[in-house]
DNA sequence: GTCTATATTGTGATAGAC
DNA sequence: GTCTATCACAATATAGAC
């Protein structure tokens, strides 16, 4: 598959429009021709950027994937607190959410991973790891600075984490009174917090995230 | 709609066939021509039964909410402690997702909200109220017994386990070395508790569910 | 209740001109 | 890059016989 980084303009409009038709009605939920209303073009004008559905929905997939990168990493930058770090991801859930109901495209596409091409069931698949390790390296720095709970294995925590987020938005989205994103993301933090860590901040911040590459 | 309770014993058999599709590919995912190949009748004897696609699943739905209730009254039945009730609960996921990689009905038409007829979106909003309502219910009694954390709302609570739990489902799917529900569920519940709680059983589990009419 | 046959529309996809 | 025209097929749905 062609990288995101080379597709022309032209290209990268018909994957904003499709990346926001896939948040709000999956896979099987979409067409070309609803694409094409939104780009403002022709259904063969898609086919030309991208012959198969399976590759336009990999490659909005695999940007997806990158933008994520980009803001976990800007959530570095901003403080080095592994238990700010997490509330701040819960906020990026709270932030798709709140832009319209949309799904998480990660959630949407994993809910339908029986209907999807390998192409992007793989992609799908690369953006959960993604998530976990990256949840999994804060949760490990909290539990050794010692304001996390270590009865469970970061790893653990870091899915319970993720699911809940996932989980938030889709029962918010037919629940009207459920609670959003970030407060589940808050309520879920607060359990794994050892209760002497009230108030505490990690005294190890500077550990960087193993690299990658597995 | 007419209640599942009246259905003819061939109707019976297209809403478990269209129950099992469902869960699999969702609500866009399959075809009146699956149905009929899974319970070896013709496409139009299905639309004998269920006129239009709509009906079909709200009747799946419907009967799925049911079931559910006798699976809560079940575990009511079987004990009294609010904690382990939980527990059972997040075993209720377990078991669907166990039993072939389903998703929980539920979560499954959730994510797929906006591409749902308003008959179909009713009865998964009534889904999750009832399980928000039984889970509050449940957590108001463990914190009055003083084993759950009252810093949260019961609600809250409540809504955080639902999310997680529909969340591990979603994510269990696409990621394979992911937790379980079971495992999600436990971790859960485990940051739901007081400190000085563990090990400790309520001391008053006979308190009534209130009534379901809200 | 089930069937064959058919209508109608939508959808992914291609050919070939501009 | 975009278009018109078209294809092949699948999907929801209906008519009417048995």
């Amino acid at each position: 598959m062609r990288h995101f980084s080379e597709l022309s303009p032209s290209a990268l409009r018909v994957v904003d429009a499709a990346e926001d038709l896939l948040q709000h009605r999956g896979y099987n939920g979409f067409s070309y021709d609803d694409v094409a209303a939104l780009v403002g073009i022709k259904k063969p004008s898609i086919h030309h950027h991208f012959p198969r559905k399976e590759d336009l929905v990999a490659s909005v997939t695999q940007r997806y994937s990158f933008r994520l990168r980009a803001k976990l990493l800007e959530i570095e930058g901003r403080t080095g607190d592994p238990y700010e770090r997490l509330v701040a991801y819960g906020g990026l859930f709270e932030e798709i959410f709140a832009s319209g109901g949309k799904l998480c495209l990660g959630g949407m596409l994993g809910a339908q991973s029986e209907s999807l091409p390998e192409s992007v069931k793989a992609e799908v698949k690369e953006f959960f790891r993604i998530n976990v390790r990256w949840l999994r390296a804060m949760v490990t720095e909290g539990q050794e600075a010692g304001i996390f709970r270590t009865d469970s294995p970061a790893e653990c925590l870091a899915e319970v984490l993720l699911c809940a987020l996932e989980g938030s938005m889709v029962v918010g989205r037919t629940l009207r009174c459920a609670r959003g994103p970030a407060e589940v993301g808050r309520t879920v933090l607060a359990g794994f917090r050892l209760p002497a860590a009230e108030g505490k901040r990690s005294a190890r911040v500077t550990r960087e995230l193993e690299p990658e590459s597995p």
